[in-house]
DNA sequence: AATCCTCGTGTAATCGATTCCACGAGGAGG
DNA sequence: CCTCCTCGTGGAATCGATTACACGAGGATT
């Protein structure tokens, strides 16, 4: 039960722990002979060293936290993928945290993670202003926002920018006919929340369109959001001739409420999505969405925190997303070879 | 920068580090008046004990490690969420790792956790027997395995059955006059891959079929490799008329490649799933799959490791998977009032 | 009034590493 | 042959907590 220790290394190799924990950090000048016997009984006793105690001392732990928003959501999931892999890459540790939108989840997840010492924290805001991110971020803990974020603190951001993808969607759905857009919106306390339907009502404008308050459901980036927000726009005098989910899981839900009413996606009523995800190319109809380039947002932000712990200067990131047409929207008016439309023949692989 | 220690309490409540740390961990008697100072002390400087330096003393980390195969794979995703939930409820902490499927990562993260001093281990395995988790496991590393196992070793087991459901799914797809049945397989290196294989092979004994070699294909529970098995069957001489994925991501792969051919599921071929997910309910269309039980089984396997390192004795959970009939393997016969299927009008919430 | 508990508290050892400093041996330079 | 470096090494302090042990004060017991 008692692990080996680096004493235990040091008897049988018959030096003193100072010596072991210099061959084992590669420090300083040690004979080869030393080294030999070291490494001999490091791999004879199975040593291994205890972090905890490396990182008590050396004030650092090669660890980074990263608090999602919300796992069961493809795109988080996908995002925390490439977070890993990258850090790994790096040769850092990634300790999760799981937020379920809740900012309360939230804080207990960066609480625990600073009670740990991690070097650098990866956040998703759940919310527009926890005390607790703030004070963090002032006294110094780096920090960077990754996908949505807090004004007024000094932190590097890396995210997408939708803006162009929603209004090429806009244009899409105007060049279909459709003129009664409706968009369900996640939380305004998020900047991906205000964000999306910022942009989607200065497109809406370009096209001489108006968004009224009616058309703009709130949710709360979760399915059940979704599917109410959908009924109060079905239930509207006049609803909409498309609704716009900001997430894929409010996408989700919108179907499922539209499935309810026995509605036919896009005949009835024409369904689109922010965020794009595997699943949306076998949905009924496969949905026309927005896609962000999640991968490199994750790697751009390991990078970005990176660099602030290692005392080089980080930078934010935004990277375009761009619109992906599928069925959901409606075909082309244009009866002839249908053209708009990319072929997915041959879908991509899931795995990048 | 320097953050606040334990001493510089001590120091601001008058007393000595002993005390303080006593009624920080609710020991022996404190005087009401000490307590007080010293709770005044660290509201004041805002102190937080360092984790490291407790588990480094107290041999114990209060954190579990949860090494899953796949993120991507939105059951291991809600297997880790409830997981993460249960373990918060009893006052641990989950560091995750990922797999992807591959054993070399998986046994990067083990080490990892390992190296943390983590007070328990969760694992569902991604090979048949990773020297490092049977060292681990007998080295009397407390460990639990989720979903998949490995045999020789003394560690509990909680897992889902689904022969049942298995056979009920052969049950059905043999009502509606499916005859030739193809499985997809995970790799044979996991319990899962071979065990879903037997159980369909058992329950196509039961009716007279048979499952010819041709019929099985080996995937790796990764969606490009139900796409390759598929693709094989379908350039058979004889096609097989129903394809069962033993798991989602293939699932998803399986279909890919039937719409590559300009194939239409039910009515050119059937499709069946392992593993419930929401989104099944709005592909195209949506697919009979075999429902396992995730939450239960993730906040069992919790259970299960927190009495083995509490010193209570862990108990193994089997627990029954179901049969969810969709649209996938074609309609009942019968031109009457639809009756087997389940009717999914007001869709389950996808957050439980 | 002497003795014995009990209670509250402080001193110091400890967990397992890293790292500063000192020291002895041996080679180079004078 | 003496001095001075350099190199390899070990001793011991340190990181920030927990906790065994000792100790003094005061109340209860006889």
């Amino acid at each position: 039960m008692a692990s080996v220790g680096i004493k235990d290394v040091a008897a049988r190799a018959g030096v003193s722990v100072a010596t072991v924990s210099r061959v084992l950090n590669a420090h300083a000048s040690v004979s080869p002979a030393a080294r030999a016997r070291v490494l001999d009984a490091v791999e004879a006793l199975g040593y291994r060293p205890n972090t905890l105690a490396r990182s008590l001392r050396t004030d650092q732990t090669r660890t980074l936290g990263l608090v999602i928003s919300d796992v069961l959501n493809p795109y988080f999931t996908e995002l925390a993928r490439s977070v890993e892999e990258e850090a790994r890459a790096l040769g850092y540790s990634i300790i999760f945290g799981n937020a379920d939108e809740r900012p309360e989840i939230q804080d207990h997840h960066i609480r625990t993670l600073l009670d740990r010492r991690i070097d650098g924290l990866l956040v998703s805001p759940t919310d527009g202003g926890s005390p607790l991110v703030l004070d963090a971020a002032r006294a110094g803990t780096p920090m960077v926002f990754v996908d949505r974020w807090i004004a007024g603190v000094d932190v590097p951001v890396v995210r997408a920018d939708g803006s162009a993808a929603v209004r090429d969607l806009v244009a899409h759905l105007h060049g279909l006919g459709h003129r009664r857009l409706a968009i369900i919106a996640g939380p305004a306390t998020t900047t991906t929340g205000s964000e999306r339907v910022a942009a989607f009502r200065d497109a809406l404008a370009e096209y001489g369109l108006d968004l009224p308050d009616a058309y703009v459901g709130q949710g709360d980036f979760q399915a059940a959001s979704g599917r109410r927000a959908t009924e109060r726009f079905l239930d509207l005098p006049t609803p909409p001739d498309v609704v716009f989910a900001a997430d894929n899981l409010m996408a989700l839900g919108a179907l499922d409420a539209l499935r309810a009413r026995g509605l036919r996606v896009p005949d009835d009523i024409a369904l689109a999505a922010f965020d794009d995800i595997p699943w949306f190319v076998h949905t009924d109809p496969p949905v026309t969405a927005i896609a962000q380039p999640t991968g490199e947002l994750g790697r751009a932000a390991v990078r970005a925190l990176t660099d602030r712990i290692e005392g080089r200067t980080p930078r934010s990131v935004t990277l375009p997303a761009r619109l992906v047409v599928r069925r959901s929207c409606g075909e082309a008016a244009a009866p002839g070879p249908r053209t708009a439309r990319k072929p997915e023949g041959a879908p991509r692989d899931h795995r990048p």
